[in-house]
DNA sequence: CTCTACGAATTTTTT
DNA sequence: ATTCGTAGAG
């Protein structure tokens, strides 16, 4: 192993990076530039030439996927183990710190990891404490508020008394959900940095041991950091140089949920040594795709400025597609798409992005009609399940019984005669006594305040949940989940629930069994994590893919924030209509909008040999029709990238017209009329038939004769007025 | 407790 | 249109 297999397969500018000296080091990388190449050969350099030891290296990402391909990639290069690299995401390393120092964070050893989902039960169940109207306050708000805070690092008691109502109620909101979580050892996903980040500034010794530890931090995506994220990036390595960013300012569309793109700026402010180098080369796209994502985000002020470039050619010109209708969309993108699967194009290749997920719906309509298999991304994911969070909702009780989020979750399901009348009474309990709710429920038990069916039924559960813990100790961790599985009465509870739901919620149970016999314990984690603490913080930190037909060779749809990260030889950005793309909510907003093209941005550079684009010029929309205008992005793309599919109808359609494709649709081309084909040449159109995606025209050809053609993809162009 | 009916909302999402 | 959540009745 020598410096050559760590350089060698780089170019100049991330030679540059990988070998600079030790320093602040901002890596602007482009799309498909090769970023993850420079971060991984970085730390190879750091281990190999500099002759650091992994135990050194600390690396942070967003999401668990690029955590381990980092991984991997590291052990492949230098075929060493990285197991003693800290690698992983912010929450994930927030997580292990705060395990590992659970006293002096200030939490219990037995806290538990809440997911948003938890949360916003969590809220919804502080209304009734409070008394507040969930009309009013919609509890998603106060959600919302409350992790914006935290993502500021701001706590209930930095805040002023004073403000507007409204300000007022969520700070009553934020106040008692932090009794609430700390009461129950509970800790949310913006809690995880929050906390991480208060016990390194609030325990020196601490600070100074991981500081000198860590020689050298890295930072993927920083672009997308938030504020807390990057305030304890700087705790770490303060005045000391040591960290090493690379990001996109112009892939930044994660703002709306607290990513800092200034963070960028005040990297540079801070660290005034720092160097940037800048990857433009791109590897990935053609000559046009490129050029066109180039035009269009230099429309956005304030870039950091970058132009990417390739040495491999043009390629094919990017195509736009105006269609009809949406109908007329998807059927236009699923015929191209079972052509190319028919001429021996891998499914696999293709993607569809769209900007909001109901957009999939006609897509996924046309593949089934077509038997073309397709995967969503997104949506619900394995422990996101209902059935599995209630089945880890005992196994966290088990864990930790005073885990109020997933006690509330269970005491009556399955249904165990507990109703909402003694539940509030247990709520109002708690809150007054300042227990939890098992607490709550000892009590109110010993001094007989319920009725006895309540009481019965609640001193069942508690009982329930201490003999499944007594059952299960000591056992292999999938012996323990299938005895909870089982003895909780959950898959009792889903078989008596009719149709296919039930049956799908019960497999799901048993593959949770099976899944916990698949994990794989790392008996000698340094946290000294029981095997279903490890697996419980699994489920909640790693909520995982685990969708079904993830090994078929499948046409792959997602939204476009979905698709950041990912490749596809072949892309369709379809619904490219203002309103929709850019969203309404951004259209008045310069900032939001800018966003927005970044995320237009983004999109383009998915593509590495050809890109669709397509708009519908009717579109049904929460029930109504409605007529965009083609998205501004369009016309932001220079023409000689573009290749038009079907010219935009030219007539202007008569008021009443509906767009329905029952009614007969002016169109293009009227009876008469002279057009040309790209293969049969000049021809004049003769009669037409059926509508929208079923269009079809027949035109007489000076070359060929009379032909019957499908309007949706017969390459046509009017000829003369 | 479960079922039905009505009303409101409806970008993007990882951890 | 569709989905989701709540309120009210059975």
């Amino acid at each position: 192993m020598d410096i050559t297999s760590i350089i060698n397969p780089l170019n100049d500018a991330q030679r540059e990076a990988v070998s600079a000296p030790s320093r602040a080091m901002l890596v602007l990388a482009g799309a498909g530039s090769g970023k993850t190449r420079v971060l991984v050969h970085r730390i190879a350099w750091q281990i190999q030439v500099e002759g650091h030891s992994p135990h050194s290296i600390l690396a942070v990402t967003f999401t668990n996927k690029a955590a381990t391909e980092m991984r991997t990639r590291i052990e492949d290069l230098l075929n060493i183990s990285a197991r003693s690299m800290w690698i992983g995401t912010f929450h994930g390393l927030a997580h292990r710190l705060l395990r590992r120092h659970a006293k002096d964070a200030q939490l219990p050893e037995t806290f538990q990891v809440m997911d948003s989902d938890d949360q916003l039960r969590l809220i919804k169940r502080l209304y009734k404490n409070l008394n507040l109207d969930e009309a009013k306050w919609p509890p998603k708000q106060a959600q919302w508020y409350i992790n914006g805070q935290k993502d500021e690092g701001i706590r209930a008691k930095h805040m002023p008394e004073t403000g507007d109502f409204f300000q007022r109620q969520m700070l009553a909101i934020y106040k008692a959900y932090e009794e609430v979580c700390q009461r129950s050892g509970l800790v949310d996903f913006a809690e995880l940095l929050l906390r991480a980040h208060e016990l390194l500034r609030d325990n020196p010794e601490t600070l100074s041991f991981y500081q000198q530890r860590f020689r050298h931090v890295h930072v993927d995506e920083f672009q997308d950091t938030n504020t807390i994220q990057y305030a304890w990036l700087r705790l770490l390595t303060q005045d000391r140089d040591n960290l090493f960013v690379v990001g996109d300012d112009d892939q930044s569309i994660y703002g709306w949920r607290g990513a800092k793109i200034e963070n960028i700026y005040r990297f540079q402010k801070h660290f005034p040594n720092h160097k940037v180098v800048k990857l433009e080369r791109n590897y990935r796209s053609t000559g046009h795709i490129l050029k066109a994502a180039n035009r269009v985000i230099e429309h956005n002020e304030g870039r950091m400025g970058k132009e990417l470039w390739t040495e491999s050619g043009d390629g094919e010109p990017i195509s736009v597609y105006a269609a009809f209708n949406e109908q007329d969309e998807a059927y236009y993108v699923v015929e191209r798409i079972r052509k190319w699967v028919h001429e021996g194009g891998s499914r696999s290749d293709i993607a569809i992005l769209y900007r909001s997920n109901a957009q999939s719906r006609q897509f996924e309509e046309k593949l089934i009609a077509t038997s073309i298999p397709y995967r969503v991304y997104g949506g619900l994911r394995f422990f996101d399940r209902a059935e599995i969070k209630n089945a880890l909702a005992y196994l966290r009780l088990m864990a930790n019984p005073d885990d109020d989020a997933s006690f509330e979750r269970v005491i009556n399901t399955p249904t165990r005669g507990i109703g909402a009348k003694s539940l509030d009474d247990i709520r109002v309990l708690a809150r007054d006594k300042n227990l939890s709710l098992r607490q709550a429920v000892e009590f109110a038990i010993a001094q007989k305040l319920t009725t006895p069916r309540a009481g019965n039924a609640m001193s069942g559960f508690i009982a329930l949940v201490r003999s499944l813990a007594e059952q299960t100790q000591g056992l292999p961790l999938f012996e323990q989940v299938k005895i909870v599985v089982e003895k909780s009465g959950l898959i009792e509870f889903y078989k008596k629930e009719k149709g296919d739901k039930g049956e799908a919620r019960v497999e799901n149970l048993e593959e949770l069994v099976n899944a916990a016999r698949l994990y794989e314990y790392d008996q000698d984690n340094e946290e000294n994590l029981s095997e279903l603490d490890m697996f419980l913080t699994h489920a909640a930190l790693e909520a995982g893919e685990m969708q079904s037909n993830a090994e078929q060779d499948c046409v792959q749809l997602m939204t476009l924030h979905a698709a950041k990260g990912l490749e596809f030889k072949r892309v369709f950005m379809v619904g490219f209509e203002e309103g929709l793309f850019p969203s309404q909510q951004s259209v008045e907003d310069p900032g939001r909008l800018e966003e927005e093209r970044r995320l237009c941005y983004v999109g383009m550079t998915r593509a590495m040999e050809n890109l669709c684009l397509t708009y519908a010029e009717s579109r049904r929309l929460w029930g109504r029709e409605t007529y965009p205008k083609a998205s501004r992005f369009l016309r932001e793309i220079p023409a000689e990238t573009l290749q038009e599919v079907r010219m935009r109808a030219q007539v202007s359609r008569p008021v009443s017209f509906t767009g329905n494709m029952d009614s007969h649709e002016p169109g293009t081309y009227k009876l008469g009329q002279r057009v040309r084909h790209e293969k049969f040449g000049e021809g004049v159109v003769l009669q037409r038939e059926g509508s929208g995606a079923q269009e079809r025209i027949q035109i007489n050809f000076q070359a060929v004769g009379i032909k019957w053609l499908m309007l949706s993809y017969a390459k046509l162009e009017g000829v003369g007025a």
